[in-house]
RNA sequence: GGCGACGUAGCCAAGUGGUUAAGGCGGGGGUCUGCAAAACCCCUAUUCGGCGGUUCGAUUCCGCCCGUCGCCUCCA
């Protein structure tokens, strides 16, 4: 398959260094509830791993959690709570929401608080070689002593520097000297260190623990766009600074941000929907169906039009996929041109997921699919080779359920609907159509729908208000 | 200001130097139904922001302009 590096700005063929696809993806920062921009990166690097394992390869996908950082420990100050506190209850969340947006899990999720000796060693090394330099008990990076520093990012240091926001700090030797160890200030989190007791910097936890978990060279190294400057930059110049091997990544893969309003959803700009709002409203098919639709390196957009059109286009996949042929069931005697064969589509997704994750076109490939197993269904030809194609790419691929959103149905509610059904059929039975509509309107003002067919009526929750 | 991305039907969104420019939503028509709803089927861009250029031929390549957005500060 080809993919996207943003370092090299190309799109190359993938090959993993061995047989076992060294991943690594930035993980949260938790001291927040996730939003649906976390869903939309997260859904992607999803299906990037369901791919690369899908295609045969063995992944060794890592992501990590951020548990100490400034925000978390100003919030946990607000909430009169510990930082672990509050990070453990979103990390916690955070799980919760991934496993209902059918996220797989990743092999290891280390936590920077855990990992203070591979920090530490880290730090140590960069120090003894040059790259690094205390300074009043913290730590910065020399960003000089990088010749290639921006490479990633595309932007020099004099570019950076005639930045009008950058403050000259005035323990740093150049303005763009990054912290890697911060002292500790009074009540705050500490770990003891040869430069006395502090915490970790923002970017060092993770060249850290992509250097213990998975070794001086990856193959993927992901996150979202925002994090290219400065996180990633910081991240190579360390690890490569670190380890003394180079490429630490071989391909950067970077997700588009997610909109709301016409402006990226942040923390920071306050203008987010959480992944628990989103999940109480849509299913979890939708959620990925409007993230998917659209190539990951572009930006998402949110907004319940999109996301109420992606519920009905979740709608039509799960229809098409359990669809009954309306004549006599399949069996291996159906001739083979009464059979509908998917092979040609499952070549084009492939292909199309093959071009640097094409999902826009895969999720078409998909409908057309779904649209050629409805009108065979309809015609009495087998479809269910066709069928179960279907469902294999879009869940071991793609991570759809191919189920309704669950859940929020009372058993006095039901039973409540059930006997007025009831009462409607018997009304119907007996041709009096007038008493069975208005019995028909009582119970869609309950907000349910009814669905009559040859085999009764069935019923459901309408659709999100 | 520097760097970068993008502008395709009512909306979202793929894609290609040249036969009919994917797919989804919405809309229109039809099948089914007591009527509906749901579901399904059919239809729905002579055209790809604007102006030039390269070319036999450009939506696709180049230049300029207009517009939107991102990064340069915490962010997936």
């Amino acid at each position: 398959m080809r993919l996207s590096d943003t370092l090299t700005g190309e799109k190359r063929d993938f090959v993993p260094l061995d047989s076992t696809v060294r991943m690594y993806v930035c993980g949260i920062t938790p001291y927040a509830s996730a939003h649906v921009g976390h869903a939309m990166s997260y859904i992607v690097f999803d299906v990037l791993h369901r791919y690369l394992e899908f295609k045969g390869y063995n992944v060794r996908y890592v992501q990590n959690f951020t548990d100490i950082d400034d925000k978390l420990i100003a919030r946990a100050a607000a909430e009169s709570a510990t930082v672990q506190e509050l990070a453990e209850r979103h990390i916690a969340e955070y799980f919760e929401d991934m496993a209902a947006l059918n996220v797989l899990e990743a092999d290891v999720y280390p936590r920077a608080t855990q990992e203070i000796p591979k920090i530490v060693e880290v730090v140590s090394g960069l120090i003894e070689k040059g790259y690094a330099y205390p300074s009043g008990g913290d730590v910065y990076f020399r960003v000089r002593s990088v010749p290639s520093y921006g490479k990633l990012s595309h932007r020099s240091l004099d570019a950076m520097r005639a930045g009008a926001r950058v403050e000259v700090g005035v323990e740093k030797e150049h303005p763009m000297d990054f912290v890697l160890w911060k002292a500790a200030k009074p009540g705050e989190p500490s770990w003891e260190s040869p430069w006395g007791p502090g915490r970790p910097g923002w970017h060092i936890e993770c060249s850290a623990m992509a250097l213990r978990y998975l070794g001086d060279s990856i193959d993927i190294h992901g996150g979202g766009q925002d994090l290219v400057f400065p996180h990633h930059e910081n991240e190579i110049a360390q690890s490569e600074g670190f380890s003394g091997t180079e490429p630490f990544a071989r391909f950067w893969v970077h997700n588009g941000l997610l909109h709301l309003d016409a402006e990226k959803m942040s923390k920071s700009l306050g203008n987010l929907v959480t992944i628990r709002d989103a999940l109480a409203r849509y299913s979890s098919d939708a959620i990925r169906l409007s993230v998917l639709n659209a190539h990951y390196r572009g930006p998402g957009y949110y907004s319940d039009e999109a996301l109420a059109g992606a519920e009905r286009a979740a709608a039509r996949l799960r229809q098409a996929a359990f669809a009954r042929p309306v004549a006599a069931p399949p069996s291996a005697a159906t001739p083979e041109k009464e059979r509908l064969d998917p092979s040609a589509h499952r070549e084009r997704f492939i292909a199309a997921m093959d071009d640097d994750l094409n999902t826009p076109q895969a999720l078409a490939v998909l409908f057309d699919l779904a649209h050629d197993v409805n009108r065979d269904a309809e015609a009495g030809r087998d479809v269910a080779g066709a069928q179960a194609t279907l469902l294999e790419l879009g869940r071991e691929v793609l991570g759809l359920t191919f189920e309704e959103r669950g859940g929020g149905i009372d058993d006095e509610l039901a039973a409540r609907v059930e006997a007025l059904v009831e009462r409607r059929s018997e009304l119907r039975a007996a041709k009096r159509f007038a008493d069975a509509d208005a019995v028909r309107d009582e119970i869609a003002a309950l907000g349910v729908t009814l669905t009559d067919s040859a085999e009764g009526t069935t019923w459901k929750m309408s659709g999100p208000s």
